[in-house]
RNA sequence: GCGGGCGUAGCCAAGUGGUUAAGGCAGUGGUUUGUGGUACCACCAUUCGCGGGUUCAACUCCCGUCGUCCGCCCCA
């Protein structure tokens, strides 16, 4: 047997209504603030990433899916992060013309070679929104308002805000030096990766895991007394507003993130119940990023969800998926029965009333089970009788009442008939 | 890329060297050939992820492989 590949998965029927509620709730929050959908390709010329991302992260060294396109020489990766994608379509595209500031939102597969877990996929999905061409710490503030609604908006509970500032590029720099001083006494007690990273990337020591490392990074020199005046007041100000909005937070003087185009304020939301795949959201500012690719020196900020985690929060901490029930389960048997439920099923449809029509054929107890299992409130039955007559039986399936209606008039009461059913449905 | 756990039907599982592979849910048929949600009856794995090996005998032990889960790593 064919089976999907290692770290790929189908999002089956009894799942995705929760990705449906999260993409509605998307739409609806992100659009209320005038954010406008954007769809960029899934694959790129991988300079992109590699420039964009920088070479020397862990997601361009070493998980991107890179290959040749066919007969050419170009280099090509499925995009593993959205960002990347958009910031050069907005420069290709020459958004920035339009003047102001532009807000974009996106969502669709990500690809990333790792080892699976649980809300870790080589291929995942995101939905994220970029705030282009606005240095405010308003900006900032916004962004992460929204992804707070977001969440909020999903019941989403026990989740907490860390955010830290990286400033900017000199602050970054000021920063490594004091970090590699301090750090350098203590190599030799550091974690194998850390001391890897002492050269390479030394501001991830930061978050190691490793115990020995957490304890020598405690007392480390912080980031933000790195911080130039400028860059050490942008972040008071996000700060300040999100105490003005009620958005509590933490600052995590550790929060470092992987990918290299980010600047200032850094943040992820995370929660308790994800085990080691923690963070349900993460971004940041990204000052430098459009200049880089080629654009305007244009500053943005923004984020990104990982939708297969919000799925699992949602599985394990709400009720049920919403479910999407019959409105009418349309029970027929006989020849011509059978054949005029098909089409009083689609001539109720398209007036607006969703019916389920059993195909069975079986006797007519065991469609009346079926119909009970759908979770309908009214049945149509069709037999021989009826069908000689052109009615159907009209039967509510709680109380067990029904009376035969001509199956002209059915279609004319279809308003009248779907009132009931929903004020049926929620009672 | 490294370390570890697990893999019996659509789902949840019992069985842990001895041959008919429990049970429950779901499904199908019937009791009830035109009326359901209950009940009862019957059916539903020639086979235990896959491939090798050990053994008189393997779901059970060994090796490999694939998948999944947990941790590291990475990150959303």
């Amino acid at each position: 047997m064919i089976q999907a590949l290692r770290g790929t998965r189908d999002i089956l029927p009894e799942e995705v209504g929760y990705w449906q509620l999260i993409e509605a709730t998307v739409r609806e929050i992100l659009g209320r603030a005038v954010y406008q959908e954007i769809r960029a390709p899934i694959f790129e010329q991988t300079a992109l990433f590699e420039r964009g991302i920088g070479e020397a992260t862990d997601v361009v060294g070493k998980e991107m899916y890179t290959f040749k396109s066919k007969g050419g020489s170009k280099s090509i990766t499925l995009r593993p992060e959205g960002t990347a994608g958009v910031v050069r379509a907005y420069i290709q595209n020459k958004l920035n013309a339009q003047g102001g500031v532009q807000r974009l939102w996106y969502t669709g597969p990500m690809f990333r070679y790792e080892r699976p877990q649980a809300g870790r996929q080589r291929q995942f999905h995101q939905v994220g929104l970029e705030l282009i061409g606005c240095s405010a710490p308003r900006a900032d503030a916004e962004v992460i308002a929204l992804a707070t609604d977001i969440l909020k908006a999903l019941n989403l509970k026990n989740l907490e805000l860390a955010i830290n500032s990286v400033g900017n590029g000199s602050d970054r720099a000021n920063y490594r030096e004091a970090l590699v001083n301090y750090l350098e006494p203590y190599k030799e007690d550091l974690d194998e990766d850390s001391k890897d990273r002492l050269t390479r990337n030394p501001l991830r020591i930061l978050d190691s895991k490793d115990p020995k490392t957490q304890e020598i990074a405690q007392n480390a020199p912080k980031i933000i007394d790195s911080l130039g005046t400028e860059s050490k007041k942008h972040f008071d100000t996000v700060l300040q507003l999100l105490t003005d909005l009620d958005i509590k937070y933490q600052i995590d003087h550790c929060l470092v993130r992987g990918l290299d185009y980010y600047t200032h304020t850094a943040f992820e939301i995370k929660s308790n119940d994800l085990g080691a795949q923690a963070t349900v959201c993460g971004g940041g500012r990204y000052d430098g990023l459009v200049k880089e690719l080629g654009g305007a020196d244009t500053q943005a900020v923004g984020w990104a969800i990982g939708m297969e985690r919000l799925v699992i929060l949602l599985q394990k901490l709400s009720s049920s998926q919403p479910v999407n029930s019959p409105d009418l389960y349309i029970v027929s048997r006989g020849g011509a029965a059978e054949a005029q439920s098909l089409l009083l099923a689609q001539k109720l449809r398209s007036a607006g009333l969703g019916g389920e029509l059993d195909l069975s054929g079986s006797a007519f107890g065991k469609q009346f089970k079926r119909a009970d299992r759908s979770g309908a409130v009214a049945c149509l039955v069709l037999g021989d009788a009826e069908a000689e007559n052109k009615t159907a039986n009209l039967k509510w399936l709680a109380s067990g009442e029904q009376k035969a209606i001509a199956q002209s008039s059915l279609l004319e009461m279809t308003d009248e008939l779907k009132a009931k059913i929903s004020e049926l449905k929620n009672s």
